[in-house]
DNA sequence: CAACAGTTTAGAATAAATATAATATATTAT
DNA sequence: ATAATATATTATATTTATTCTAAACTGTTG
């Protein structure tokens, strides 16, 4: 395993120790073949399907918003009844499809690049997303 | 008040009967010089001090959301813990001071047009949202 | 004024997210 | 390695937004 020092190096610079526990979550976020999106509780599940590791709420949350913090994660914005999280953090959008509850990636070269002209004083841009919330399209829309 | 009509005119529209607490809530949404943003809690609150009126919450809830099912009130996409809703359903986008937790509008023209190249089957877009969110500016970011 | 359909309400239920405190584990200095 | 110390994990409790529910209420119509 030589993901092991990548995730521990991930960790620390998260200002986290390397558990047991929180090196099965950088497995389970970082070492897939694509990048994905997740809720909290679907991060448990993976977790407890792929190893015989039990791992808490707690540490799960503690865990993701570090990596959030440090930019190794980041989160969707997004009005729903739960958080959604997402292990692609280069520049992308998303369609949200309110009907299944269900995000779709954009990739950047089919969104043109958001320029925003204003400023706030003391306040520096973090991020910019695009949320676009797409329904069905039954052609005759009353 | 001539307010009242058009008020009764938003209600039928939205399926709901107009009754004393809903003309009420339509006051305070649409009588405002200025649009706003707000949530829940706060519209009730402003319901309370305004007006001898008592309005339940699951009132004000069931209210708003028939206004956006109709388009008379936009929710803006944000993943916190609580709902925000906005009165200026014009296209338009956010900042968002993630420090300060409050909301500050982006005039159209101050973002050029989003244009989504990609399209899903069988779906088409509701709405887009720019959300851009802001931190302070301490020059030196370690 | 009685019957009825639709409203409002308080309070209960649900569920996500966070806090807590006891237990377990990892790190450090020796 | 080992003991002492610091940090992590966990189950549980708490908090808070939102939705649900059922009873009380309102207003209209015959």
């Amino acid at each position: 395993m030589a993901y092991a020092e990548q995730y521990i190096e991930k960790l620390r610079k998260s200002g986290l120790r390397p558990t047991k526990q929180r090196i099965k979550i950088c497995e389970v976020l970082f070492d897939a073949e694509k990048t994905f999106h997740f809720t909290i509780k679907e991060l448990v599940k993976i977790i407890e399907n792929q190893a015989n590791i039990k791992v808490s709420l707690a540490t799960v949350y503690n865990t993701v918003h570090a990596f959030i913090r440090k930019g190794y994660l980041k989160e969707i914005p997004l009005n729903a009844s739960q958080s959604y999280y997402d292990t692609n953090v280069t520049h992308h959008h998303h369609f949200f499809d309110e009907e299944e509850n269900k995000l779709i990636d954009i990739h950047q070269d089919d969104v043109d690049e958001v320029n925003i002209k204003r400023t706030i004083p003391g306040k520096k841009i973090k991020s910019v997303e695009v949320i676009a919330k797409i329904v069905s399209d039954n052609q005759s829309q009353k």
